[in-house]
DNA sequence: TTAAAAGTATACCTTGTAAGTTTACTTTAA
DNA sequence: TTAAAGTAAACTTACAAGGTATACTTTTAA
């Protein structure tokens, strides 16, 4: 029941590009360093979160990261989806044919599992990477936002 | 981001202890077929339930493995905590060392990690061995209860 | 126009853990 | 006193995690 070693550096990588100026590009050399990442295995997963969307790469000399879209909008279930593939807290979740009593229906432990699942996921998705930034490096103002909370961060909405 | 086999063989050994009548003594080769366990390996599990209290074993001729307590103080945390050991979702919540930001004070992601990982330790012990088996096979008659839910299953209390 | 600095792709390695098995032993009822 | 149960611990096998290496492509700038 533990998230990969992948899946943390990831949200250490992702967390680190959002606390940058908007739109800044790093090498993936910075990152390492700075988080104290393998280089190699860090160029791994940011290909992984590349391929989702998270964030672009630039090739080529002067090339680097930066995040595809702003902070709040980048959730620590998009990075976990994004390394890990779905979330699956049980085989038998992930393959029906592992459930001895044959899914939902029969299986109270199953129907459990899904419930605390869904309420697992929707956890992950409850932070965003602003949120968990503490405040932007460039704060938005005030005004351009509604009145009342700008975004979630945890549990409650 | 998964929970052992054994323990998910745990789930369904204990569901089916706490479906016989009360007190009733069963074989671990009448539970290894019955919920389709591998044998050896689930007396390997058997052990592990009977040392955390939740299941008694009967040694010699006749033996066999029992409930220790009612299915209903009987949670999924319980058994989890049995086979697994403690709740981690992340390496750095188990060991802080392996936190390069040197704990939650100043890392964001190890405090979401944490607060999460409360919530599901707290889902998992939402549900009962009553709740899952579902009423249990010899009633408790109403009377004996307070009014309104006899017992938690899942989320809301 | 080419060298160097970046990322990409893929294959490989090494270690640890999961899952299950084996062997030898102990307890207990009949 | 034997056979049916559970106990204990070592062993095995397979797979996945975590990380590394090799060869490649893209891009900029001298």
């Amino acid at each position: 029941m533990r998230l990969n070693q992948a899946t943390d550096y990831a949200f250490r990588a992702v967390l680190y590009l959002a606390q940058l100026p908007p739109g800044e590009v790093v090498e993936a050399q910075v990152i390492a360093r700075h988080e104290g990442i393998p280089m190699r295995f860090l160029l791994k997963i940011l290909r992984l979160l590349t391929k989702a969307g998270i964030i672009y790469s630039y090739r080529g000399v002067g090339g680097g990261y930066a995040l595809a879209r702003p902070p709040v909008e980048i959730t620590l279930l998009d990075v976990m989806l994004a390394v890990e593939g779905p979330v699956q807290i049980n085989r038998c979740l992930k393959d029906l044919g592992a459930c001895t009593k044959k899914g939902p229906p029969h299986c109270p432990v199953h129907r459990a599992l899904a419930s605390i699942q869904k309420t697992l996921i929707e956890q992950f998705k409850s932070y965003n990477f602003a949120c968990l930034a503490g405040g932007s490096p460039e704060p938005v103002p005030e005004v351009t936002k509604p009145a009342g909370k700008r975004f979630s961060c945890g549990g409650a909405n």
